[in-house]
This record gives C-alpha cells, sequence and structure tokens, in this order.
DNA sequence: ATGAAAGCGCTAACAC
DNA sequence: GTGTTAGCGCTTTCAT
C-alpha cells in the first residue's frame, strides 16, 4: 500500500498523505517490521563484523570507524567476538552469514579450513583486516604483523642497542601476537644480533598484569637486555611499572617499546614509544571499500596500511 | 519440508535422513536465512543493546556478560553506541526496535520523551542497566550513581581527609557521571564538608590525559587539597601521572580514588583506590533476567547492585 | 517420519 | 500519486 511507500524517504507520495500516515503510526505503537522487508528485498541492511575481543581499545576503535561510516548509508554492524579463537571464528561466522549480512569483516588472515570455505562460498564481499594475507579470501584492510616489527627492531637498533627481548603471548591463539613475535626475529636475525631472548606472557591477548610478570622473568633470565620489544602497549606498560616497583629506571635501564598507541602510552611516565596501526582508519577504508563494492563504484580493491613508529621517552640512545 | 526440520536440532527426522540432508546443504554451500525463519516465526533471536561508547572497558565488560550468557541460548545482541547522546539513543532504539528483538536492554535511566514512549509502547522486556531510576521503564540491574559516592568520600573522611575536591565532566552528556557529582557533594554535605572544588575536566568521557589537566587545575586553583575522587580510574589515572610529572608524591601529599575497577588501577603505581561496579556481573543478571521474563519463569524483577570500594594505595591517612 | 497448504509483513512490478 | 497482485524462504498446522 501507499504506507510502505510512506515509510521510504524517498518514494512519491503526497505530502498531506505521509504527514497522516506517520502521525497515525505513531500514535497506533506501530513499528516498521525490517524483517519482513528484508526477506522481500533481499537486503538486510547487515554488515557481519567479527573481532577478537570486544574489550581492546584497538579493535573498538575500527568497530567505530566501521560503525560511524556505515551508518551514514543506514547500514548496521552485527558483531561477534571470537576470544582470539579460529574454531569459535568459524561458529560465529555461520551464525552471522545466517542473517545475510551484505558483507562481512574478520580480523586476521588465519581461519579454520571450513571457515574459508564458508567465506569464500558466500556471495558477498568478504573483507580481511589487521593482516596482509598471502592469499586473501576478498580483499584485506591491513598490514603485515611480520614486517612492522622490523621498523621497531631497526629504531632501538639505531639508538645503538643490541640486546633485544621480546615480550609475548604464548605461541597459539592470536596469530596477529605470533606474526609480530616472527618479525621480530626475523629483523634481529637481519641485523645479525641473537633473537632468542622470548618471553612468553602467558595466553593472549596478555594483560597489563602478565605484562609485568614478562619483565620480571626477562630481568632475572637475562638480566643484560638493553631494550624490550612488546606485543602491545598493555604489556609494555605492565612492563614498565614492573621496572617502577623494582627501582629500574626506564629508559636509563632498558629501553621499551609498545604496538599499538593505546591511550596509556601518551600519558604514563615515562611516555611510551610505539607504533600507531591506525586503528579506526582501518575501520573506516573498509567500511568505504564495502559502500564501493555494493555501489558498483570502482573499488580500490586491496586496502595496505602503513602503521608509524612513534618514538616517545621510553626509548633512549644507550 | 523435511530440510526445515533437518535443520533444527531438536526434531524429528530419521538420522539418515538428516545427514544426507545436511551433507547435501554443505555440498551446495547452502546457508540457511534466518531472516524467513525469524518473519515466520516471529521470533528475532535478537537482543538489542544499546551503550554510551564501544571504546570504555566497562561497557564492553556489561557486553561480554550480556553475550556469553545470551550466546547459550543461540541469542544475538545487536548492539548500538550513543556516544552519550540521548537524542543519538532515541535514533537508535528506534531503528533498533525494527528489528524485531526479544528484548531490549539500555544503559541508564535517562531517556528523551520519545525513547521512553518507544520503550513503554514495546511489547518486549526493556532493561534499564548501570542505574538504578525512580521510575524504571521496565526492570532495572544496577545501582545509585549518587549514593555509590558516598562509600568514597566516606573512606577519604574516614582517612581523615576535610579538603576533598572532585574531576568529572562538563555536566551535560554523562549522566552516570553528573549522578556520581552531586552524590560527592550530597554526601561531602552529609560531613558537614565543603563540597565546592569540582573541576570540569571537559566533554564526557573524560580521557586520561583530561584528568591530567584537570588535576594540574585542581592544583592552581586548591592547592591545600588533601584527596581528589575522580569520575573514572581513567581520570583518576590521569591525575596520578600529572602528580608525577610535578614531582608531588600520592598519596603522601594527595590521595586520589577512582571508579570502575579498571585494569589499569591494579597495575599503576600506587595501585588506585577504586569502587568496583561488577561491570561484567551487570551483563550477566540483565540476561539471566531476560531468559527468565522469556521462559515465563518467574522473574526475579528488579536487581540492586552494591558496588564495593577497593582501597589499595592512592589512599591513606592524612 | 514425512508431506501439503497457508501465511508471516513487507516490496517489486505493474496497472490505473 | 495510489492500488493490486504476487512472492521472498521459512514455520505452523494438519494430514498421512
Amino acid at each position: 500500500m501507499t504506507v510502505s511507500r510512506a515509510f521510504k524517504a524517498d518514494s512519491l507520495v503526497s505530502p498531506e498523505t505521509r504527514e497522516a500516515i506517520l502521525k497515525t503510526a505513531e500514535e497506533l505503537g506501530y513499528v516498521f517490521d525490517s524483517t519482513a522487508s528484508n526477506l522481500r528485498s533481499q537486503k538486510s541492511g547487515f554488515v557481519a563484523v567479527t573481532i577478537p575481543s570486544i574489550n581492546n581499545a584497538n579493535f573498538a576503535d575500527t568497530v567505530g570507524g566501521l560503525s560511524d561510516t556505515l551508518s551514514k548509508r543506514d547500514m548496521q554492524i552485527l558483531l561477534g567476538y571470537t576470544n582470539y579463537n579460529v574454531e569459535e571464528e568459524e561458529r560465529l561466522i555461520e551464525q552471522l552469514l545466517r542473517r545475510k549480512p551484505e558483507a562481512i569483516v574478520v580480523t586476521g588472515g588465519t581461519h579454520t579450513e571450513r571457515a574459508r570455505k564458508l567465506l569464500q562460498t558466500v556471495a558477498i564481499p568478504v573483507i580481511e583486516t589487521w593482516d596482509m594475507p598471502a592469499h586473501p579470501i576478498g580483499h584485506y584492510v591491513g598490514f603485515s604483523n611480520r614486517a612492522v616489527m622490523r621498523d621497531m627492531v631497526d629504531h632501538f637498533v639505531a639508538l645503538g642497542c643490541r640486546r633485544i627481548a621480546f615480550i609475548g603471548g604464548d605461541v597459539q591463539r592470536d596469530s596477529r601476537g605470533s606474526e609480530r613475535r616472527l618479525g621480530f626475529i626475523a629483523a634481529m636475525q637481519a641485523h645479525g644480533l641473537d633473537a632468542t631472548r622470548l618471553i612468553a606472557a602467558g595466553s593472549p591477548p596478555i594483560s597489563m598484569r602478565e605484562g609485568a610478570n614478562a619483565m620480571a622473568k626477562l630481568i632475572e633470565l637475562y638480566p643484560d637486555t638493553e631494550a624490550v620489544v612488546c606485543v602491545s602497549d598493555l604489556a609494555a606498560y605492565g612492563a614498565l611499572t614492573e621496572c617502577r616497583r623494582l627501582g629500574i629506571p626506564v629508559p636509563e635501564r632498558f629501553s621499551i617499546g609498545g604496538f599499538g598507541n593505546y591511550e596509556i602510552g601518551e600519558v604514563c611516565v615515562p611516555t611510551l614509544t610505539t607504533i600507531n596501526a591506525f586503528a579506526r582508519e582501518i575501520g573506516e577504508r573498509t567500511a568505504q571499500l564495502i559502500l564501493d563494492i555494493l555501489d558498483g563504484t570502482q573499488p580500490v580493491g586491496d586496502v595496505g596500511i602503513a602503521p608509524q613508529l612513534i618514538a616517545r621517552d621510553s626509548s633512549r640512545r644507550v
């Protein structure tokens, strides 16, 4: 009927009719049923998104960028979190696809066999983020977590550090974290340096507390270490506080570097050398890519993000 | 057909038939269409949730608790964030209701006139969280942000502090923050103390940086202050770092208290006195309340949460 | 244990 | 500018 048209902003209804309809609807407490609309039009207005954890400022920023950009076009995010677990991701992807999203965004390029197949088979845009997969399923918006560690190691080496350690999580689960660990090792070897000072701080994601514990272990195992690369700013902050507790001056005794440009890093004392991964931009550019594909506009294709080292007070010349 | 039944775990299909169907479906890349299912059965499996910000550990914990509890029953969260803005909340509530959620959870008890009406009219359970509204729309799971400040002020007074200040946001927008500010004033007055040392640190939510700036302002305006109550741990941590930068010892010179029991507060030096609001429990109990209502089980009705003061190293006897 | 018929509340396509 | 018809892909109900 005309009622249906009255609820679509652009359709042809006389102003008086529309106003009367909307007024009556409000009085009756009528609420438009998008379930039926979605079924008939075969458009859900959903973009499915999986992230490892809801409680992580980086992924929250990405989702914020996605959501803000997509909501301008009245699209809504359907969010699921995987707990850094690919089996859970598979389960989630299947569940999300049943809702008939118009695109799906996943974090990372590592998935179960079946999840890959689901994503390859589905007839909507698939975007992998926070990574730069060798064989993308569809598109990606991200960077190489392995390559990015090169900048941090170069930074420390340029400052004269040679004995450099790495604090990260257990190798399983968080594939971005393990990639960074591998990147650290590769970068150290490229400089001809020893890459065996690796502290496993526990099950990813590493908390501040675990970062602190790892630092204590590091000091015990390798007391002559000059610099510490941490898998995230949270771990780095934990390491920093452990030093503070032990009365060890940073950066005088140890230089410390983090990852992710979390707010804590620019407020704490000393401020934290880190790498900005442009979390929000990842979300915004992913959203734009999706809109371009759906519009049939010439899409940019894949988007490489170039993370940026931010040198702050926690690192200095040996 | 039988295919439909094969996809419902509990329905009567012969094992062989079901297996054959599922196998064929997998081969064909068939994905169950919940849009159609939802329309016909008039059940969406959605619970709509609005939170002020996605990038906040407290609300993330609440959503985590909600999501984990609801996913056991195959219900999914449809999340929207309001940016601490009631107009945005109204827009969001309307949009979410169109998806026909089976319950709706909002943060706080302050809404626009129209949002209240929408929530009152809708025929699903409505739960307000993180607050204890005088006139709940449906149910609530939360606590009084005003009353809770009493514990913090009592704590400082018991330690011998008399000149106590408050750092919070501008009064608009964040109603929980303003309630805490009012609670601080009321508690101070109850002790017969001066309640005019109020620093407005900027537009809510207050960042660590803004907390630091506010502390600088506080030191300038009221240098003889003995204790500082902050609207959140993030602001409190900012205040702490400002003291560190200025070489002012905490808690020797100032006692500092926060709110929310964020991870930073138990790792930083000195550790932060705070109030645990049981964010995750709020989510879990909200989810349980929803399930009880939908099941027709005797629901508990409203749930009062009793936040707990955690005294740590940032506060001590004057 | 399986099948047939009807319909959930919208919208696409086509009249008028 | 408005009405009519048909159908999106499931589930409900009833029959076999």
